[in-house]
Parts: structure tokens; C-alpha cells; sequence
DNA sequence: AAAGGACGTTTCAATAAGTGAAATATACGG
DNA sequence: CCGTATATTTCACTTATTGAAACGTCCTTT
């Protein structure tokens, strides 16, 4: 039992990820979805009906539940990095008109945006809190892997979304990366020199955002206790 | 197998729950919280760990982890319920000044705050998204339980929380009530009469709440099809 | 320093509990 | 009216979960 693990939780979790993701799917094909017999999904799902982790809509789909949302709410609620972002997000907005976010290196290899805020130009990017990005051929997926950034920021053009360029630079307090903060811009709007201006904004930005009193309030939250 | 549901999967739910509730466990705690010995705890939160929806802070305790962030936030992008709300919570704030909330019923016999507006006023009341309250004894939840609203609405003063008066209308596309609308005031500072003033607000934002398209779209997000 | 206690972790045999094929019922579409 | 797809139940097989016990470690106490 070296490296232990509960196939049945795992495949309870699976199924909730699935529904999740979906929105909405009928009990066949989440079976289908997940490898999973008809008999055992039904099972499984109904044990997660029960606690309220998926519901039963009007035609007998599985959406996901109300517990979901409050779990996931209070989570968010308790990600102080999430506070400590919000102005920084909302200054790269003000001086860039484009949208920021704030996301952080998932589980499976990917990423989550955590916080974000929305552009003011009318055609701008728009994405939502929880979507999960691809690490590799992104600037977050660049700048969140470690790898060197030349200037203290990644600029990735028509990267994994086309039609968009991507400006991220790294939060760091200390050596290790923890989060990233970005700017995404429709790529027909942007010059080189552009992008060099909002990479630089983004860069300090990250850069300050986990300093002093900062940097205390984010080691207790990580330890649970005071720094 | 009549009522079927499995053991494993419900216990490693109850620690996700325990987890999230606190914030942060340590083994020993979600241990005790859940009944569970030590040995079936650590192998089912590690069974969650792999899946990312707890993870370990530097001191080894449990804390919610990302999964649990993104899939609520999905769940809640996909509640439709609360884009149609999110303008009648906006109104009632700027014509009353008071903390405005959307609840629903949960699982287990409580409700569930799904959206929200912070009222204007410096002394005003505060909560939160995803944040579950009783139905015993509240306004909420005589709305939502079903209560007959003499005037459409129902006023709590100093129910389950102290020195708060509740003011909720039910959210009824139909015959059956699928939320809740509520105002909530200082006690202090509100009258009968304003309180009554308040109520005819919020029952007539709740009863206009999900006519025509707006029943239209609900109907499409429960069913999952076109009605 | 030694003793005591709490915690995290691993091991292992007992068996409780999950599994999936098959059968049934119902609904849908041609 | 028949063929197909889905949701659901049943049941024998055995796999996979379980919890007590033992171990190592790190504190606090005496």
C-alpha cells in the first residue's frame, strides 16, 4: 500500500469532475465519460446525490450541486492570495484596459485562473474564475513552470487561444513561484512595443505583490500559523 | 440494495466537507471530526489529495484544494438563477441601502446563500456566498419551506441571528418556490412600517423574479433543454 | 534527561463492501 | 411493431477497504 489511494473515491471524484465539467449528463454518458460501468456510475452518483455534491434536474440528468458551490465559495473565500491580487488586478485594468488575471499551477498539470478582472475595451478577452489553462505553449503555463524570464515577463502571441497574445510574469516571494498575474489582449490591437509596456507594468506588479507585510499574511496562510 | 450508497465515497465527502468547513485540519482533527480512525482518514484524504481537491499547507495540515475552487466556480457560472437575480439584489440595495442575498434550499435541510449584494449603509449586514443557513426560526426559511405569506413576505426579527431583521419573498415561477429573496437590516434601525415598506420591495422583485423569458431560461438550465 | 503524550505513518489479516454482467422495465424512433 | 438506448435492480464473486496495533518522531512535562 506504498502509495495508497481509494479506487472508489477516485471514481466517485472522476464522476463529479465529469458532471461538473459537463454541466449536465444523463447517467450513460457519464458512465461512458468515465469507464465506468452503468451500474456502478448509477451508484456512485446517487451517493453523491445524496450529499448534495450533484442533483437530479426535471429530465433525470446529473448537474452539479449546491455543495459544490458552497465548498467551492468558502474555499475561495479562504485563498488569501486572492484579496492581496484584487488591486493589482484592477490597476493593470485601469492603465491597460485589458483583462487580468491571477491564476495559479493546478493539480494535473494545468492551471486555474483564480481572480480575474475584465478589460474595459469592448472587444476584449473574457474567461472566468475556475476555467483551468493548458501549462504548456502559454505565457502563465511559461511563467508558472519556472522557466527564465529575460525581462521578468513572458509575452506569448497567438499561443494555445488564437487571436490573443498573452502577457504573464511570475509571483515570487522568495524563490518559488506560486502564482502568476497576466494580461490577455486580441492580438490585432497590440505592437511589440506594446506589449513590452504592459509586460513591465504586469512584471512589477507581481513582483510587489508579495512583499513585507504581504509575504507574512501569505506564509500564514499556507502554515495556518502567524509568520 | 434499495437504498443504495457507499460507504467509502460518503465518508471521504463528510472530510472534504470537514476540510472546507474548517479551512484547516490536521489528520488528527478530521480524524475526530469524522469519526474515522486515523489509518482510514489519512488514506482517504490522500485519495483527495491526489485529486486536488485538498491539499497540504507546509505544516502538513489539510486545507481545500483548487479542484474544489474551480468546480464550484464552474457550478456557479452555470446557475442562471443568479445572473436573472443579480439586478433585482443590485436594486433593492440602492433602494433600501441594506445587504440584499439569493438563497436557496440545500440537501440536508438547510439553505444556501448563491449570490449577494453588500449594503451601503457603514453599519449593514454581512455574509457570504456559499455560506448555509438554517430554515428553523428564519426568514429564508419560511419562504423557502413554504410558509403561507400573508403579504407576500415574511419579516424575522432577531431569529437565528441576533439583533438582525430578516425580510424574505419567495421566488416562485409557478407553483412551486425554487428560492429566496431577502433583505437583512440591523434591527435597530428599522420600524414596522419600513419594514413593511421593505418587504413589498423585495416580494415584488421576488415575484418578477421569473416571468416569461426569464421562466423560459430557468426552465432550459433545469431541464437541461429548450422549453 | 527521562518519561509521557500526541501525531503521522505503515503493516496486515479479516471481512465488509464494491463490482459488473445479466435481467427487467420503459421510452423512443423508424 | 420491432430494434435500440437508457435507467434501474439483482446477485454471486472477490476485490479492496478497514481498523487495531506497532513504530518513529517531535513536543511538553516532570
Amino acid at each position: 500500500m506504498a502509495e495508497s489511494s481509494t479506487r472508489t473515491v477516485e471514481r466517485a471524484l472522476v464522476l463529479l469532475g465529469a458532471v461538473c465539467d459537463a454541466g449536465s449528463l444523463t447517467l450513460a454518458d457519464a458512465a461512458r465519460e468515465t469507464d465506468l460501468s452503468a451500474s456502478t456510475a448509477l451508484r456512485l452518483l446517487r451517493t453523491l446525490e445524496g450529499t448534495g455534491f450533484v442533483r437530479r434536474d426535471a429530465l433525470g440528468a446529473y448537474r452539479p450541486g449546491l455543495r459544490v458551490v458552497q465548498l467551492g465559495a468558502q474555499a475561495l473565500g479562504h485563498e488569501s492570495l486572492v484579496s492581496l491580487a484584487e488591486p493589482a488586478l484592477e490597476r493593470l485594468v485601469d492603465r491597460t484596459g485589458e483583462s487580468a488575471y491571477l491564476s495559479v499551477p493546478s493539480h494535473d498539470g494545468e492551471g486555474v485562473y483564480l481572480a480575474m478582472r475584465e478589460g474595459t475595451h469592448s472587444v476584449r478577452h473574457a474567461s472566468w474564475v475556475g476555467r483551468s489553462i493548458p501549462l504548456a505553449g502559454t505565457a502563465v503555463g511559461a511563467v508558472l513552470t519556472g522557466s527564465p524570464a529575460a525581462d521578468g515577463f513572458v509575452v506569448v502571441r497567438d499561443g494555445v487561444e488564437a487571436d490573443v497574445t498573452a502577457i504573464a510574469a511570475p509571483v515570487s516571494p522568495g524563490a518559488r513561484t506560486v502564482a502568476a498575474l497576466s494580461v490577455v489582449v486580441p492580438s490585432y490591437r497590440i505592437t511589440e512595443a506594446e506589449a513590452h509596456r504592459i509586460g513591465e507594468l504586469v512584471a512589477q506588479e507581481a513582483a510587489t505583490l508579495l512583499t513585507r507585510q504581504d509575504a507574512a499574511a501569505l506564509t500564514e496562510d499556507l502554515t495556518g500559523e502567524p509568520a
